[in-house]
DNA sequence: ACTAATTTTTAGACATATCTAAAAATTAGT
DNA sequence: ACTAATTTTTAGATATGTCTAAAAATTAGT
Protein backbone atom coordinates (compact mmCIF):
# COMPACT_ATOMS: atom_id res chain seq x y z
CA UNK A 1 0.00 0.00 0.00
CA UNK A 2 1.41 3.01 -1.31
CA UNK A 3 -1.25 5.66 -2.24
CA UNK A 4 -0.24 9.10 -2.59
CA UNK A 5 -1.47 11.61 -0.14
CA UNK A 6 -2.80 14.73 -0.44
CA UNK A 7 -1.11 17.84 1.40
CA UNK A 8 -4.22 18.06 3.84
CA UNK A 9 -3.85 14.56 4.53
CA UNK A 10 -0.49 14.87 5.39
CA UNK A 11 -0.81 17.50 7.35
CA UNK A 12 -3.68 15.96 9.44
CA UNK A 13 -1.05 12.97 9.94
CA UNK A 14 1.47 15.43 11.11
CA UNK A 15 -1.07 16.83 13.52
CA UNK A 16 -2.01 13.82 14.93
CA UNK A 17 1.58 12.88 15.62
CA UNK A 18 2.95 15.90 16.96
CA UNK A 19 -0.04 15.91 19.67
CA UNK A 20 0.32 12.03 20.30
CA UNK A 21 3.78 13.09 21.37
CA UNK A 22 2.34 14.99 24.10
CA UNK A 23 -1.06 13.81 24.89
CA UNK A 24 0.27 9.95 24.80
CA UNK A 25 -2.28 8.07 24.44
CA UNK A 26 -5.33 8.74 21.32
CA UNK A 27 -5.82 12.69 19.91
CA UNK A 28 -9.38 13.47 20.34
CA UNK A 29 -11.21 15.46 17.53
CA UNK A 30 -11.17 18.93 18.69
CA UNK A 31 -7.26 18.89 19.74
CA UNK A 32 -6.83 18.11 15.95
CA UNK A 33 -9.45 20.90 14.92
CA UNK A 34 -7.27 23.27 16.69
CA UNK A 35 -4.00 22.61 15.81
CA UNK A 36 -5.16 22.94 12.56
CA UNK A 37 -7.06 26.18 12.73
CA UNK A 38 -10.42 23.73 11.48
CA UNK A 39 -13.68 22.84 12.43
CA UNK A 40 -14.59 19.66 14.47
CA UNK A 41 -16.76 18.05 11.43
CA UNK A 42 -14.14 18.60 9.16
CA UNK A 43 -11.70 16.67 11.28
CA UNK A 44 -14.63 13.89 11.92
CA UNK A 45 -14.96 13.30 7.55
CA UNK A 46 -11.29 13.49 7.35
CA UNK A 47 -10.39 11.12 10.14
CA UNK A 48 -12.69 8.63 8.65
CA UNK A 49 -11.37 8.70 5.35
CA UNK A 50 -7.47 8.06 7.07
CA UNK A 51 -9.30 5.38 9.05
CA UNK A 52 -10.17 3.90 5.32
CA UNK A 53 -6.64 3.91 4.47
CA UNK A 54 -5.27 2.39 7.29
CA UNK A 55 -3.30 5.32 8.71
CA UNK A 56 -4.96 5.99 11.86
CA UNK A 57 -7.29 3.54 14.05
CA UNK A 58 -10.41 5.38 15.02
CA UNK A 59 -13.75 4.94 16.74
CA UNK A 60 -16.44 7.06 16.92
CA UNK A 61 -15.98 9.35 20.24
CA UNK A 62 -12.64 7.63 21.25
CA UNK A 63 -10.25 9.87 19.64
CA UNK A 64 -7.50 8.14 17.08
CA UNK A 65 -4.24 7.42 17.24
CA UNK A 66 -1.85 6.73 14.41
CA UNK A 67 -1.30 3.01 12.96
CA UNK A 68 2.41 2.07 12.00
CA UNK A 69 2.12 2.86 8.57
CA UNK A 70 0.93 6.60 9.74
CA UNK A 71 3.08 7.38 11.86
CA UNK A 72 5.90 6.31 8.96
CA UNK A 73 4.31 8.40 7.02
CA UNK A 74 4.35 11.12 9.56
CA UNK A 75 7.99 11.03 10.48
CA UNK A 76 8.77 11.34 6.58
CA UNK A 77 6.86 14.78 6.46
CA UNK A 78 8.57 16.04 9.54
CA UNK A 79 11.85 14.80 7.98
CA UNK A 80 11.28 17.19 5.02
CA UNK A 81 10.13 19.70 7.04
CA UNK A 82 13.26 19.94 9.01
CA UNK A 83 15.69 19.76 6.61
CA UNK A 84 13.84 22.05 4.50
CA UNK A 85 14.64 24.40 7.88
CA UNK A 86 17.95 23.77 7.83
CA UNK A 87 18.61 24.86 3.84
CA UNK A 88 16.84 27.99 4.79
CA UNK A 89 18.62 28.76 7.54
CA UNK A 90 21.86 28.08 6.55
CA UNK A 91 22.11 29.23 2.61
CA UNK A 92 19.04 31.12 2.33
CA UNK A 93 19.58 34.00 5.40
CA UNK A 94 16.06 33.22 6.63
CA UNK A 95 15.51 33.62 9.98
CA UNK A 96 14.22 31.55 12.41
CA UNK A 97 11.26 33.16 12.79
CA UNK A 98 10.33 33.25 8.93
CA UNK A 99 11.18 29.72 8.22
CA UNK A 100 7.87 27.48 9.21
CA UNK A 101 5.69 29.08 6.53
CA UNK A 102 7.71 28.14 3.99
CA UNK A 103 8.87 24.91 5.02
CA UNK A 104 5.43 24.16 5.59
CA UNK A 105 4.70 23.95 1.69
CA UNK A 106 8.55 22.62 0.88
CA UNK A 107 7.65 19.30 3.10
CA UNK A 108 4.59 18.38 0.83
CA UNK A 109 7.10 18.24 -2.22
CA UNK A 110 7.14 14.08 -3.37
CA UNK A 111 10.36 13.11 -4.40
CA UNK A 112 12.51 10.43 -2.17
CA UNK A 113 15.46 11.28 -3.94
CA UNK A 114 14.78 15.00 -3.34
CA UNK A 115 14.92 14.33 0.27
CA UNK A 116 17.68 12.32 0.25
CA UNK A 117 19.96 14.40 -1.97
CA UNK A 118 19.07 17.36 0.22
CA UNK A 119 19.85 15.43 3.69
CA UNK A 120 23.49 14.71 1.84
CA UNK A 121 23.94 18.29 0.53
CA UNK A 122 23.39 19.68 4.36
CA UNK A 123 25.29 17.25 5.59
CA UNK A 124 22.78 14.87 7.29
CA UNK A 125 22.46 17.52 9.80
CA UNK A 126 20.54 15.78 13.08
CA UNK A 127 18.65 18.75 14.02
CA UNK A 128 16.46 21.69 12.72
CA UNK A 129 17.16 25.51 13.78
CA UNK A 130 14.31 25.26 16.53
CA UNK A 131 16.93 22.42 17.65
CA UNK A 132 14.06 19.72 17.02
CA UNK A 133 15.13 16.08 16.13
CA UNK A 134 15.62 15.19 12.24
CA UNK A 135 14.87 11.79 11.40
CA UNK A 136 16.96 9.78 9.39
CA UNK A 137 16.05 8.05 5.83
CA UNK A 138 14.92 5.04 7.64
CA UNK A 139 12.67 6.92 9.99
CA UNK A 140 14.91 6.72 13.16
CA UNK A 141 14.51 9.67 15.26
CA UNK A 142 17.30 11.23 17.77
CA UNK A 143 16.55 12.23 21.02
CA UNK A 144 15.74 15.91 21.99
CA UNK A 145 19.38 17.65 22.60
CA UNK A 146 18.72 18.45 26.09
CA UNK A 147 21.59 20.64 27.12
CA UNK A 148 20.41 24.29 28.11
CA UNK A 149 22.78 27.27 28.03
CA UNK A 150 21.72 27.76 31.20
CA UNK A 151 23.08 24.75 33.01
CA UNK A 152 26.73 26.01 31.15
CA UNK A 153 29.18 27.33 34.00
CA UNK A 154 31.75 30.42 33.80
CA UNK A 155 33.98 30.00 31.12
CA UNK A 156 32.70 26.99 29.17
CA UNK A 157 31.90 27.29 25.56
CA UNK A 158 29.26 26.57 23.64
CA UNK A 159 27.47 26.25 19.94
CA UNK A 160 23.86 27.20 19.33
CA UNK A 161 21.74 24.33 18.01
CA UNK A 162 18.23 24.81 18.70
CA UNK A 163 15.50 26.92 20.99
CA UNK A 164 13.45 25.42 23.01
CA UNK A 165 10.49 28.46 23.08
CA UNK A 166 9.55 28.93 18.87
CA UNK A 167 7.64 32.04 19.38
CA UNK A 168 7.97 34.48 16.91
CA UNK A 169 8.88 37.27 19.58
CA UNK A 170 11.30 35.05 20.99
CA UNK A 171 12.88 34.26 17.40
CA UNK A 172 12.89 38.05 17.13
CA UNK A 173 14.58 38.70 20.03
CA UNK A 174 17.40 36.33 18.74
CA UNK A 175 17.58 38.09 15.55
CA UNK A 176 17.93 41.43 17.29
CA UNK A 177 20.66 40.00 19.05
CA UNK A 178 22.40 38.21 16.36
CA UNK A 179 22.39 35.03 18.18
CA UNK A 180 21.85 32.27 15.52
CA UNK A 181 22.08 28.78 14.31
CA UNK A 182 26.15 27.99 14.86
CA UNK A 183 26.89 31.28 17.02
CA UNK A 184 29.82 29.98 19.43
CA UNK A 185 28.54 31.48 22.86
CA UNK A 186 31.62 32.31 25.90
CA UNK A 187 30.10 32.18 29.03
CA UNK A 188 31.74 35.15 30.81
CA UNK A 189 29.73 35.56 34.33
CA UNK A 190 26.60 33.96 35.75
CA UNK A 191 25.16 35.92 38.05
CA UNK A 192 23.89 34.17 41.54
CA UNK A 193 20.64 36.59 41.78
CA UNK A 194 19.05 36.03 38.64
CA UNK A 195 20.74 33.85 36.82
CA UNK A 196 21.57 36.05 34.08
CA UNK A 197 24.48 35.65 31.76
CA UNK A 198 27.22 37.95 30.56
CA UNK A 199 28.28 36.25 27.20
CA UNK A 200 30.60 36.47 24.74
CA UNK A 201 29.57 36.14 21.48
CA UNK A 202 31.37 36.53 18.24
CA UNK A 203 33.17 39.66 19.15
CA UNK A 204 30.00 41.77 21.13
CA UNK A 205 29.64 41.15 24.88
CA UNK A 206 26.36 41.02 26.47
CA UNK A 207 24.13 40.58 29.04
CA UNK A 208 21.15 38.15 28.42
CA UNK A 209 18.42 36.47 31.42
CA UNK A 210 17.63 33.12 32.59
CA UNK A 211 14.26 33.09 30.36
CA UNK A 212 16.51 33.23 27.21
CA UNK A 213 19.40 30.66 28.48
CA UNK A 214 16.62 28.51 29.42
CA UNK A 215 15.33 28.70 26.13
CA UNK A 216 18.87 27.94 23.99
CA UNK A 217 20.00 24.36 23.52
CA UNK A 218 23.63 24.53 22.97
CA UNK A 219 26.24 21.95 22.14
CA UNK A 220 29.37 21.84 24.76
CA UNK A 221 32.62 22.61 23.10
CA UNK A 222 36.26 21.68 24.62
CA UNK A 223 35.33 19.69 27.74
CA UNK B 1 -4.85 43.56 -7.29
CA UNK B 2 -2.79 40.34 -5.88
CA UNK B 3 -5.01 37.64 -5.40
CA UNK B 4 -3.27 34.10 -4.45
CA UNK B 5 -3.46 31.70 -7.41
CA UNK B 6 -4.45 27.79 -6.84
CA UNK B 7 -1.54 25.71 -8.37
CA UNK B 8 -4.14 24.34 -11.17
CA UNK B 9 -4.33 28.22 -11.99
CA UNK B 10 -0.67 28.80 -12.18
CA UNK B 11 -0.19 25.80 -14.14
CA UNK B 12 -2.86 26.94 -16.42
CA UNK B 13 -0.92 30.13 -17.19
CA UNK B 14 1.96 28.85 -17.77
CA UNK B 15 0.64 26.57 -20.00
CA UNK B 16 -0.96 29.34 -22.00
CA UNK B 17 2.56 31.18 -21.92
CA UNK B 18 4.33 29.23 -23.17
CA UNK B 19 1.66 28.09 -26.15
CA UNK B 20 1.25 31.71 -27.22
CA UNK B 21 5.43 31.78 -27.33
CA UNK B 22 4.75 29.20 -30.80
CA UNK B 23 1.10 30.02 -31.80
CA UNK B 24 2.00 33.50 -31.44
CA UNK B 25 -1.62 35.02 -31.37
CA UNK B 26 -4.38 33.78 -28.85
CA UNK B 27 -4.28 30.26 -28.18
CA UNK B 28 -6.99 27.65 -28.34
CA UNK B 29 -8.82 25.65 -26.04
CA UNK B 30 -8.38 22.57 -27.36
CA UNK B 31 -4.17 23.60 -27.35
CA UNK B 32 -4.46 24.36 -23.57
CA UNK B 33 -6.36 20.63 -22.82
CA UNK B 34 -3.57 18.87 -24.87
CA UNK B 35 -1.03 20.42 -22.88
CA UNK B 36 -2.38 19.94 -19.57
CA UNK B 37 -3.74 16.52 -20.32
CA UNK B 38 -7.42 17.31 -19.60
CA UNK B 39 -10.72 17.74 -21.08
CA UNK B 40 -11.60 20.94 -23.42
CA UNK B 41 -14.89 21.67 -21.22
CA UNK B 42 -12.19 22.09 -17.80
CA UNK B 43 -10.31 24.25 -20.08
CA UNK B 44 -13.48 26.33 -20.73
CA UNK B 45 -14.59 25.96 -16.90
CA UNK B 46 -10.84 27.58 -15.86
CA UNK B 47 -10.43 29.93 -18.55
CA UNK B 48 -13.79 32.11 -17.52
CA UNK B 49 -12.30 31.80 -13.89
CA UNK B 50 -9.07 33.58 -15.09
CA UNK B 51 -11.01 35.93 -17.80
CA UNK B 52 -13.04 37.14 -14.46
CA UNK B 53 -9.24 37.80 -12.49
CA UNK B 54 -8.37 39.85 -15.50
CA UNK B 55 -5.85 37.48 -16.00
CA UNK B 56 -6.17 36.40 -19.78
CA UNK B 57 -8.45 37.97 -22.45
CA UNK B 58 -11.27 35.32 -23.18
CA UNK B 59 -13.85 35.71 -25.62
CA UNK B 60 -16.25 32.88 -26.31
CA UNK B 61 -15.08 30.72 -29.29
CA UNK B 62 -12.18 33.04 -30.07
CA UNK B 63 -9.33 31.34 -27.72
CA UNK B 64 -7.22 33.21 -24.87
CA UNK B 65 -4.20 35.54 -25.05
CA UNK B 66 -2.62 36.35 -21.30
CA UNK B 67 -2.94 39.90 -20.55
CA UNK B 68 -0.19 41.94 -19.04
CA UNK B 69 -1.12 41.01 -14.92
CA UNK B 70 -1.35 37.59 -16.50
CA UNK B 71 1.76 37.27 -17.74
CA UNK B 72 3.51 38.44 -15.13
CA UNK B 73 2.43 35.77 -13.00
CA UNK B 74 3.68 33.60 -15.98
CA UNK B 75 6.97 34.16 -15.74
CA UNK B 76 7.56 34.44 -11.83
CA UNK B 77 5.77 30.74 -11.79
CA UNK B 78 8.87 30.00 -15.06
CA UNK B 79 11.36 31.66 -12.98
CA UNK B 80 10.84 29.51 -9.90
CA UNK B 81 10.77 26.64 -11.98
CA UNK B 82 13.92 27.24 -13.76
CA UNK B 83 15.89 28.26 -11.03
CA UNK B 84 14.81 24.71 -8.93
CA UNK B 85 15.97 22.85 -11.87
CA UNK B 86 19.36 24.80 -11.50
CA UNK B 87 19.53 24.11 -8.13
CA UNK B 88 18.68 19.85 -8.55
CA UNK B 89 21.12 20.07 -11.03
CA UNK B 90 24.01 21.68 -9.31
CA UNK B 91 23.70 20.65 -5.95
CA UNK B 92 21.44 17.99 -5.42
CA UNK B 93 23.24 15.41 -8.26
CA UNK B 94 19.69 15.49 -10.31
CA UNK B 95 20.39 14.36 -13.98
CA UNK B 96 18.86 16.85 -16.85
CA UNK B 97 15.76 14.13 -17.44
CA UNK B 98 14.77 13.64 -13.47
CA UNK B 99 14.55 17.70 -12.58
CA UNK B 100 11.33 18.32 -14.54
CA UNK B 101 9.03 16.95 -12.42
CA UNK B 102 10.26 17.89 -9.05
CA UNK B 103 10.72 21.24 -10.21
CA UNK B 104 6.88 21.27 -11.21
CA UNK B 105 6.44 20.67 -7.70
CA UNK B 106 8.59 23.51 -6.57
CA UNK B 107 7.50 25.95 -8.56
CA UNK B 108 4.26 26.38 -6.66
CA UNK B 109 6.14 27.37 -3.34
CA UNK B 110 4.96 30.79 -1.83
CA UNK B 111 7.61 33.10 -1.04
CA UNK B 112 9.18 36.01 -2.76
CA UNK B 113 12.32 36.03 -0.57
CA UNK B 114 12.68 32.33 -1.14
CA UNK B 115 12.65 32.70 -4.64
CA UNK B 116 15.27 35.62 -5.04
CA UNK B 117 17.48 33.93 -1.99
CA UNK B 118 17.65 30.67 -4.12
CA UNK B 119 18.63 33.10 -7.16
CA UNK B 120 21.39 34.60 -5.33
CA UNK B 121 22.58 31.23 -3.96
CA UNK B 122 22.48 29.92 -7.07
CA UNK B 123 24.55 33.12 -8.29
CA UNK B 124 22.01 34.47 -10.38
CA UNK B 125 22.09 31.95 -13.14
CA UNK B 126 21.06 33.05 -16.65
CA UNK B 127 20.30 29.23 -17.62
CA UNK B 128 18.42 26.78 -16.78
CA UNK B 129 20.38 23.03 -17.55
CA UNK B 130 17.44 22.78 -20.46
CA UNK B 131 19.19 26.19 -21.82
CA UNK B 132 16.15 28.04 -21.57
CA UNK B 133 16.44 31.54 -20.09
CA UNK B 134 15.92 32.48 -16.15
CA UNK B 135 13.78 36.10 -16.12
CA UNK B 136 15.05 38.37 -13.32
CA UNK B 137 13.57 39.55 -10.33
CA UNK B 138 12.24 42.17 -12.51
CA UNK B 139 10.54 39.56 -15.40
CA UNK B 140 12.94 40.12 -17.88
CA UNK B 141 14.21 37.06 -19.66
CA UNK B 142 17.35 36.92 -21.63
CA UNK B 143 17.22 36.01 -25.35
CA UNK B 144 17.93 32.32 -25.63
CA UNK B 145 21.63 30.85 -26.39
CA UNK B 146 21.92 30.32 -29.46
CA UNK B 147 25.20 28.80 -29.99
CA UNK B 148 25.24 25.48 -31.08
CA UNK B 149 27.95 23.08 -30.34
CA UNK B 150 27.35 22.16 -34.18
CA UNK B 151 28.71 25.71 -34.86
CA UNK B 152 32.42 24.98 -33.24
CA UNK B 153 35.40 24.66 -35.18
CA UNK B 154 38.37 22.48 -34.94
CA UNK B 155 40.39 22.92 -32.15
CA UNK B 156 37.49 25.87 -30.36
CA UNK B 157 36.39 25.44 -26.80
CA UNK B 158 33.45 25.76 -24.97
CA UNK B 159 31.38 24.52 -21.84
CA UNK B 160 27.97 23.21 -22.09
CA UNK B 161 25.01 25.73 -21.22
CA UNK B 162 21.82 23.50 -22.22
CA UNK B 163 20.19 21.38 -24.53
CA UNK B 164 17.77 21.67 -27.55
CA UNK B 165 15.96 18.78 -27.36
CA UNK B 166 14.64 17.78 -23.82
CA UNK B 167 13.43 14.44 -24.92
CA UNK B 168 14.03 11.71 -22.03
CA UNK B 169 15.79 9.70 -24.83
CA UNK B 170 18.21 12.51 -25.52
CA UNK B 171 18.95 13.32 -21.87
CA UNK B 172 19.44 9.73 -21.11
CA UNK B 173 22.20 9.89 -23.97
CA UNK B 174 23.93 12.88 -22.06
CA UNK B 175 24.20 11.31 -18.65
CA UNK B 176 24.94 8.54 -20.52
CA UNK B 177 28.27 9.95 -21.59
CA UNK B 178 28.67 12.06 -18.63
CA UNK B 179 27.92 15.46 -20.68
CA UNK B 180 26.57 17.63 -18.26
CA UNK B 181 26.49 21.12 -17.15
CA UNK B 182 29.24 22.79 -16.88
CA UNK B 183 31.27 20.27 -19.20
CA UNK B 184 33.88 21.81 -20.82
CA UNK B 185 34.49 20.22 -24.33
CA UNK B 186 37.56 20.83 -26.75
CA UNK B 187 36.65 19.80 -30.34
CA UNK B 188 39.23 17.97 -31.24
CA UNK B 189 37.78 16.90 -34.88
CA UNK B 190 35.24 17.95 -37.29
CA UNK B 191 34.48 14.90 -39.78
CA UNK B 192 33.29 16.89 -43.30
CA UNK B 193 31.00 13.64 -44.82
CA UNK B 194 29.27 13.55 -42.06
CA UNK B 195 29.40 16.33 -39.86
CA UNK B 196 30.24 14.10 -36.36
CA UNK B 197 32.42 15.55 -34.35
CA UNK B 198 35.74 14.36 -32.30
CA UNK B 199 35.12 16.10 -28.70
CA UNK B 200 37.66 15.90 -25.86
CA UNK B 201 35.32 15.92 -22.88
CA UNK B 202 37.03 15.54 -19.17
CA UNK B 203 39.65 13.30 -19.73
CA UNK B 204 37.53 11.33 -22.43
CA UNK B 205 38.02 11.53 -25.83
CA UNK B 206 34.60 10.96 -27.88
CA UNK B 207 32.82 10.80 -31.01
CA UNK B 208 29.04 12.27 -31.27
CA UNK B 209 26.85 12.97 -34.15
CA UNK B 210 25.70 15.88 -35.52
CA UNK B 211 22.39 14.54 -33.87
CA UNK B 212 24.37 15.45 -30.48
CA UNK B 213 26.07 18.71 -31.51
CA UNK B 214 23.09 20.53 -32.77
CA UNK B 215 21.38 20.28 -30.26
CA UNK B 216 23.62 21.59 -27.21
CA UNK B 217 23.93 24.75 -26.32
CA UNK B 218 27.17 25.96 -25.57
CA UNK B 219 29.64 29.05 -24.57
CA UNK B 220 32.45 29.98 -26.39
CA UNK B 221 35.73 29.99 -24.28
CA UNK B 222 39.11 32.31 -25.03
CA UNK B 223 38.09 32.67 -28.85
C1' DA C 1 -27.61 8.75 39.18
C1' DC C 2 -29.47 12.19 36.82
C1' DT C 3 -29.19 16.53 34.63
C1' DA C 4 -26.09 19.92 32.40
C1' DA C 5 -22.20 20.96 29.77
C1' DT C 6 -19.14 19.50 26.45
C1' DT C 7 -17.56 16.87 22.69
C1' DT C 8 -18.32 14.46 18.61
C1' DT C 9 -20.92 13.08 14.77
C1' DT C 10 -24.37 13.53 11.14
C1' DA C 11 -26.92 15.85 7.62
C1' DG C 12 -27.02 18.97 4.22
C1' DA C 13 -24.76 22.78 1.75
C1' DC C 14 -20.98 25.03 -0.78
C1' DA C 15 -16.58 25.84 -3.54
C1' DT C 16 -13.01 23.94 -6.57
C1' DA C 17 -11.69 21.27 -10.23
C1' DT C 18 -12.73 17.72 -12.81
C1' DC C 19 -15.53 14.63 -16.11
C1' DT C 20 -19.17 12.87 -19.88
C1' DA C 21 -22.57 13.74 -23.11
C1' DA C 22 -25.11 16.80 -25.72
C1' DA C 23 -25.79 21.34 -27.84
C1' DA C 24 -23.96 25.39 -30.18
C1' DA C 25 -20.67 27.77 -32.92
C1' DT C 26 -16.99 27.83 -36.07
C1' DT C 27 -14.24 26.09 -39.90
C1' DA C 28 -13.45 23.44 -43.91
C1' DG C 29 -14.77 20.88 -48.24
C1' DT C 30 -16.75 20.75 -52.43
C1' DA D 1 -23.07 28.68 -49.91
C1' DC D 2 -24.41 24.81 -47.83
C1' DT D 3 -23.46 20.64 -45.56
C1' DA D 4 -19.98 18.01 -42.81
C1' DA D 5 -16.39 17.87 -39.58
C1' DT D 6 -14.32 19.97 -35.87
C1' DT D 7 -14.02 22.84 -31.97
C1' DT D 8 -15.97 24.89 -28.09
C1' DT D 9 -19.38 25.52 -24.72
C1' DT D 10 -23.13 24.17 -21.65
C1' DA D 11 -25.49 21.17 -18.52
C1' DG D 12 -25.36 18.03 -15.16
C1' DA D 13 -22.48 14.73 -12.25
C1' DT D 14 -18.62 13.43 -9.27
C1' DA D 15 -14.82 13.85 -5.75
C1' DT D 16 -12.38 16.55 -2.21
C1' DG D 17 -12.40 19.32 1.61
C1' DT D 18 -14.72 22.57 3.91
C1' DC D 19 -18.67 24.74 6.63
C1' DT D 20 -23.16 25.45 9.79
C1' DA D 21 -26.68 23.71 12.46
C1' DA D 22 -28.73 20.07 14.73
C1' DA D 23 -28.56 15.46 16.80
C1' DA D 24 -26.17 11.96 19.47
C1' DA D 25 -22.84 10.42 22.72
C1' DT D 26 -19.77 11.23 26.40
C1' DT D 27 -18.14 13.52 30.54
C1' DA D 28 -18.73 16.26 34.64
C1' DG D 29 -21.23 18.30 38.63
C1' DT D 30 -23.79 17.87 42.51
Amino acid sequence: MNLELSQTEENYLKAIFSLSLSRSKSVSTNAIAEKLDTKASSVTDMVKKLSEKKLIDYKKYQGVSLTEEGKKRAVKIIRKHRLWEVFLVKHLDFNWDEVHEVAEQLEHVKSIKLTNELDRFLEFPTHDPHGDPIPDADGNIDHHIDVMLASLHKNETCVVLGVKDSSPSFLKYLDGHEIKLGSEIIVLEKEEFDNSMQIQIADRKISISQQITKNLFVKKLGK
